[in-house]
DNA sequence: GCGACAG
DNA sequence: ATCTTGTCGC
């Protein structure tokens, strides 16, 4: 699929964050996707230590089946440390060269990552959001910032994550007893939507099918690749 | 100066 | 994310 190039990535530290500060206010953070969502695509990367190598999965999911009906994948070396807050200099061109090998062109992507849940509100999910210009949430494991009271135990419940005095996203439960998920608007995408798609996507695991199946296949296809393992 | 810190 | 063994809980 065709993806807009809206800057390099070839730039340092401070120019990453001034260009982060200039592209979030281009963000969408209401609904403006199809009014029935038929595809949702998932990501992931796996990194080799020893090469600096950067292997990204970019899968498509029928919705609501979540069957995997494309893969794609790229390998680039890396060009870009890993800082928290600037994650998407580093993965996002593995990210990108992964979506142009896609044929189709999903309704939405889920991206393992923060969304507007961000210093600068502009995490993984926003950034890349405004490169596929496609409706993106942002799925993380883990809390970048914010503050939030944990959410009940039980599977479905949710608590507010608040950040500079703005609702920035939700932290969901997507499994009983299980750690929660920090759920929050990538692009185009209301963060009740976001969540439900989350809720929707998900089989069972912690991590929602759009993400879980990405991993899988980047580590098949890193394998395949004769890339080392451990 | 100290602690926090997506993947 | 990677590296790395065993171990605790449903």
């Amino acid at each position: 699929m065709k993806v807009r190039r809206l800057h390099t990535w070839n730039v340092d530290y401070r120019e990453a964050r001034s260009l982060q500060e200039r592209l979030t206010p281009l963000l969408v953070l209401h609904d403006r996707l199809p009014g029935i969502i038929r595809t949702i695509a998932g990501t992931d990367i796996s990194y080799t230590k020893r090469s600096d190598l950067l292997f990204a999965a970019a899968v498509v999911l029928d919705y609501p089946s979540m069957t995997v009906i494309e893969e794609a994948f790229a390998v680039e070396e890396v060009h870009f440390p890993y800082i928290p807050g600037l994650l998407s200099f580093r993965e996002g061109p593995p990210l990108i060269a992964a979506f142009e090998k896609l044929k189709r062109r999903p309704d939405v992507v889920m991206l393992d990552g923060q969304g507007i849940a961000h210093p600068r509100g502009l995490g993984l999910a926003s950034h890349m959001g405004l490169f596929l210009d496609i409706p993106t949430i942002g799925c993380a494991k883990t809390r970048l910032v914010g503050l939030f009271d944990e959410p009940p135990l039980e599977a479905g419940s949710m608590s507010e994550l608040h950040y500079e005095g703005m609702v920035v996203g939700a932290v969901l439960r997507t499994k009983k007893n299980v750690k929660p998920v920090f759920v929050s608007q990538g692009h185009r995408v209301g963060l009740a939507t976001a969540v439900s798609l989350v809720l929707s996507s998900a089989r069972g695991y912690r991590i929602p099918e759009p993400t879980r199946q990405a991993h899988i296949v980047v580590n098949r296809l890193r394998k395949e690749q004769g890339i080392q393992m451990n």
